[in-house]
DNA sequence: GTGAAAGCGCTAACAC
DNA sequence: GTGTTAGCGCTTTCAC
């Protein structure tokens, strides 16, 4: 913990008070400039800062934002974070990292350690669970800003930053239908919440525009566990031999791989493969992957610049928006016609 | 920010001292459970919580720790914070993180925000840059304990938790020679400091011990910046005409993987490759890539626990102890003998 | 331009 | 088991 030396002492080794020393380390104080040089010196001199709670007592403001995300998997939330950690910084702000493996509950743990002055704003990228999000209000009523990336609740009134997923996966489907699949399986984490449900509707408009039949069997919805995740895609390739597959989320493109492998299958020729991910390395893949590559690091900035106008009062709180920034669509070997 | 009610206000409109009040909220007060339960039921309806602060400003702690990394590039530092983050939950503390860039100016930097209190420990992979650490000296004399993991500096006395890497990378290197390379070019980002030299020196152990040249030409200083990896090996690889590549970082192999494919090298048949990586599909890759796959996670854990122990008085600060956990190593299609 | 003094909201002796 | 009280280290009027 901070050192032992406080404003005080340093006020007792030069001989003046402490509002004078105080007034050293505040912008735009009436203070001697040649008092405030001697003071910042002894006090470099015995490693001394003011101390930032009792400083932030007095001015209740933390400069501190706080990040929750539901994992910490890929690269996707990696870039997000770094483009967030940058604009915080530029900003002169520290940032939290929380994350809740998926569960709702952990959320709203997090969220009430956050709202005692601990932060002056959140950038989160929902869990997915459950459909109550009351504890969110805690945030309003304690006036903590909050901007949604990724993944956002529908219940919640905020700014939400995310890919424009609905055109992606119409993209993707329709890509994977021209190369010649015609039995699709759609994998997604939560059918029901968010991107799982945005990205199957591209899926099936995509489908329903080509004709194709809207098979309830084809859309899996699989867990948060890999090892669940691998049996679950298992039975769906071996029960309904689908010919394409289109994944919500990198993880289980990546299962989807190690199942073929194991059921002899090859990309693309019996089974096409596209997914929603950040990987960078995608082309080294074998057979290269196709992906639909969102632009986490911009997310991440964009959620962060959205957060602090809202902060410095550019912008009101509570107002639902959704930016939606466009994703790269990479058709690659995966997916290819043979 | 918080709200404005306050510690007295709940005290006031329950007819109790703020004493009792506060003590419904720490653990092992000796208070009436049903006083207690009655406040807490309050403090939730008025959706009061304590302030932050005030508490640390008394306590003289923030349950705060901060990470600080070089880079978010990959699954290396993903699964440390990983780590870091779940055991640091388990202790009821907040994870702060900072990325540097690989500058040892922003490292210095964040450091001395980190002094006045803001947080209690720190736990950091080195800049690898510079060689004039003195600024971490200011967390020994404001007592904030800092322990290192995968890269720390030498003239730094703290706990530190890194890989075995000397014997991986003798090992790999070894691996290599078995597999028929005669000239093993080494890459490093900075052969001068902790990993790079120390991955370096199993290098040349393997090369001595096999009686092979040591070229300087073969050994290759870097950058941080992809572009000029891409070009700096591309030069080694075209005037040295090396056999094989033993990347000390993930990314100078990703780069290897992509030089070799311009200048129309076959992995292994006209180069050998194998790197220190996290990477969990390097056997989906084409070819499969061989790692030194190093306990990421379990790092993260690792250090987050001695600081922990540092933190709680089970163990003395500025103690230099390296803690050494073994890497994996995963020999794949990469560097396989043809 | 500097100092004295009153608190920011909470905690922890210490009384009762 | 609860209340009283004295600060934690700093900022900020208000005097001078």
């Amino acid at each position: 913990m901070a050192n032992n030396i406080t404003i005080v002492k340093l006020a007792a080794a030069l001989g003046l008070s402490k509002s004078t020393v105080s007034r050293a380390f505040r912008e735009g104080s009436d203070i001697n400039p040649k008092t405030k040089e001697i003071i910042l010196q002894k006090a470099a001199e015995l490693g001394f800062s003011p101390n930032l709670y009792a400083s932030n007592l007095r001015g209740n403001k933390s400069y501190t934002i706080a990040i929750i995300i539901p994992e910490f998997g890929n690269k996707f939330f990696s870039q997000a974070i770094k483009g967030i950690e940058l604009v915080a910084r530029n900003n002169g702000y520290h940032v939290l990292i929380y994350v809740t493996d998926h569960s709702a509950e952990k959320e709203a743990d997090i969220i009430r350690t956050l709202v005692n002055g601990r932060v002056d704003g959140v950038i989160m990228s929902g869990s997915g669970e459950g459909d109550n999000h009351e504890y969110l209000k805690l945030l309003k009523s304690n006036k903590v800003p909050l901007v949604f990336f990724d993944r956002y609740y529908e219940d919640v009134s905020t700014a939400c930053i995310t890919g424009n997923d609905l055109d992606s996966s119409y993209q993707a489907t329709k890509h994977l239908i021209a190369s010649g699949a015609r039995k699709i399986a759609y994998l997604a984490v939560n059918k029901d919440v968010s991107i799982g449900k945005i990205r199957m509707e591209g899926y099936k408009k995509a489908l329903q525009e080509a004709a194709l039949p809207l098979n309830e069997q084809l859309m899996l919805d699989t867990s948060n566990d890999v090892l669940v995740n691998y049996k679950d895609i298992k039975n769906l390739i071996e029960n309904q031999k689908p010919d394409a597959i289109f994944a919500s989320v990198e993880r289980l493109a990546m299962s989807t791989i190690r199942v073929a492998k194991e059921l002899q299958l090859l990309i693309p020729k019996d089974l096409k493969l596209i997914c929603f991910s950040c990987l960078d390395i995608a082309d080294m893949l074998q057979p290269s992957l196709s992906v639909v590559k969102q632009p986490a690091y911009e997310m991440g900035i964009e959620a962060t610049t959205q957060l602090f106008d809202i902060l410095c009062g550019r912008k009101a709180d509570g107002i639902r928006e959704i930016i939606f920034l466009d994703s790269e669509l990479i058709f690659q070997g995966s997916s290819s016609r043979a």
